[in-house]
DNA sequence: ATGGCTGCGGATCGCAGA
């Protein structure tokens, strides 16, 4: 089963690129960021005449994110627990059945948190202590799962083509790398660095400064698996072309095969 | 050498993103 990240930067700006690239890469479930769209207004038509099944968790403007899945799809739950006065919509989970058993898919738009210091960095690490705390209950329920999307973080400087200019970056700051050290040491894998290493392999250039054609790239989605999920893991790979296609977000897929 | 953008709402700019 192919399932994939993308954050989108907009479903209506990319309301033929998506499904271009939906033809194309043929994923089994897709994990949708920054949907930028209310539910009422998210095209699922588009989707399900496609064969997906749609979950979304929308808000005017900004973030939302989604779950599109040719399998069935169970127990859809909407927002991050651990503060019920967090309006953002930047998380979603639910469960799929696969041949054998069935995994619980967590759908994550990580707060950005610049500028920092400052509030938005605060929100951004408590985001992140509320997100360590959903995968320890998960973790306890001993139920396979991963946890995919735009994480807004540069794990190591190997990530970024120019990591000393993101040195005070929310995205790169050292309290931010130990918070998503904090997630690892649970005893979740990442998923492409299970399986490539090296420099050069970035899923976000920026639309500013020519970043693309210079390839000034950093990579900041990811997968995390649970251990039993983990050994799911066939490939991972991220769709680097799709970012100089026409009208491009400027993030790229990143997916994962699993065996399940 | 420097710096360059895009999307959204309800507007013809301000904010947000990374």
């Amino acid at each position: 089963m192919k399932i994939a990240t993308f954050n989108i930067n907009g479903i209506k700006a990319r309301i033929e690129s998506l499904p271009a690239w939906l033809d194309d890469a043929q994923p089994d479930v897709v994990l949708l960021q920054e949907i930028k769209s209310i539910d009422e207004n998210f095209p699922k038509e588009i989707f399900e005449d496609r064969g997906y099944n749609v979950e979304t968790h929308g808000q005017k403007s900004f973030n939302g994110v989604a779950i599109l899945s040719k399998h069935p799809l169970e127990d859809v739950s909407r927002g991050l627990p651990g503060d019920d006065d967090d309006a953002q919509a930047r998380w979603i989970e639910a469960t799929v059945i696969g041949q054998r058993e069935a995994l619980r898919i967590c759908g994550l738009y990580l707060p950005n948190g610049n500028p920092a210091p400052g509030p938005k960095f605060d929100y951004k690490l408590a985001w992140m202590a509320r997100l360590e705390a959903r995968a320890s209950a998960l973790l306890a329920e001993e139920t396979p799962f991963l946890m995919a999307g735009d994480y807004n973080i540069i794990p190591q400087a190997e990530d970024a083509a120019n990591p000393d200019s993101w040195r005070e970056d929310a995205l790169f700051r050292l309290e931010s790398r130990t918070a998503w050290r904090r997630l690892l040491n649970l005893g979740l894998t990442e998923a492409f660095r299970a399986r490539t290493q090296g420099p050069g392999h970035y899923s976000f250039w920026d639309y500013q400064a020519g970043a693309w054609n210079r390839n000034n790239g950093i990579r900041i989605d990811h997968f995390l698996l649970s251990p039993a999920c983990a050994d799911m893991l066939r490939d991972c790979q991220i769709d680097r072309d799709v970012r100089g296609r026409d009208k491009p977000s400027d993030h790229v897929p990143v997916w994962v095969e699993l065996d399940f």
